[in-house]
DNA sequence: AGACAATATATCCGTCACGGATGTATTGTC
DNA sequence: GACAATACATCCGTGACGGATATATTGTCT
């Protein structure tokens, strides 16, 4: 019944979902991880570590073992880890749609630089 | 000037989102707020009320002051929260492209509620 | 070589959102 | 009249968040 460990964690935190996002194109450490979320969200060091530790304990993401550098220490999604990331991307998408069919239209003018 | 009125809510809770989304087709009183809410994200009614306070505090919502029964209380998006919505909801499209970008797939099988 | 900023990880802790429990009153139903 | 559902509200424990802080190393500038 390991089927439920994905649900457990939806709905991610945008924090949460930054920091896997991060890990979906490939293996980084966590300085990194930090610095590529942070374009996507607020992200201060305690939010970062904190969240790789309950994400390592849930399994989502392990650390790889090796690393070009001393100081570093990588970490890589789990299968259950990008499953997650699936799952809550497929959730956003829905909102969104959702919303949108609710009427909710595109920004328009200057509110709508966002960050990418 | 005005626009950091905006920024200064983004990224949403998913809390959050769900209520404002719920009010994106019109009016509706807190348990109905709550039942709609619940369909997209586990929402107890101390969340519910809760929210709903800081989401009128900040101006995002606002009461109607009419009503159809006794005890229910009505509530409306304001223009600021409208555009809070909006500007979230083109947030949660870009992270779900961004994802989609870096190669995080569709699920599939028993994990994919709705197709796609 | 020495000074200083940036890199990199880690912990501590105050703040605040979350959400279950609980309480009260009203409406609907049998 | 009894009971469930509706409807709103408050309380409070738990835990995520994120700034502050600490430590060590690497890179850069003069």
């Amino acid at each position: 019944m390991a089927a439920s460990i994905l649900k457990d964690h939806i709905p991610l935190t945008p924090a949460v979902f930054a920091i896997l996002l991060a890990l979906a194109d490939g293996e980084k450490h966590g300085y990194a991880i930090m610095q590529e979320a942070r374009e996507h969200t607020p992200m201060g060091p305690g939010t970062l570590y904190g969240s790789l530790d309950r994400l390592l304990t849930a399994g989502l993401v392990e650390e790889t073992g090796l690393t070009d550098d001393e100081r570093r220490r990588y970490y890589r999604l789990t299968p259950s880890g990008r499953q997650t990331l699936a799952a809550e991307t497929a959730r956003l998408e829905q909102a969104a749609a959702f919303a949108r069919r609710k009427g909710v239209k595109p920004l328009t003018g200057r509110t709508a630089g966002a960050r990418a």
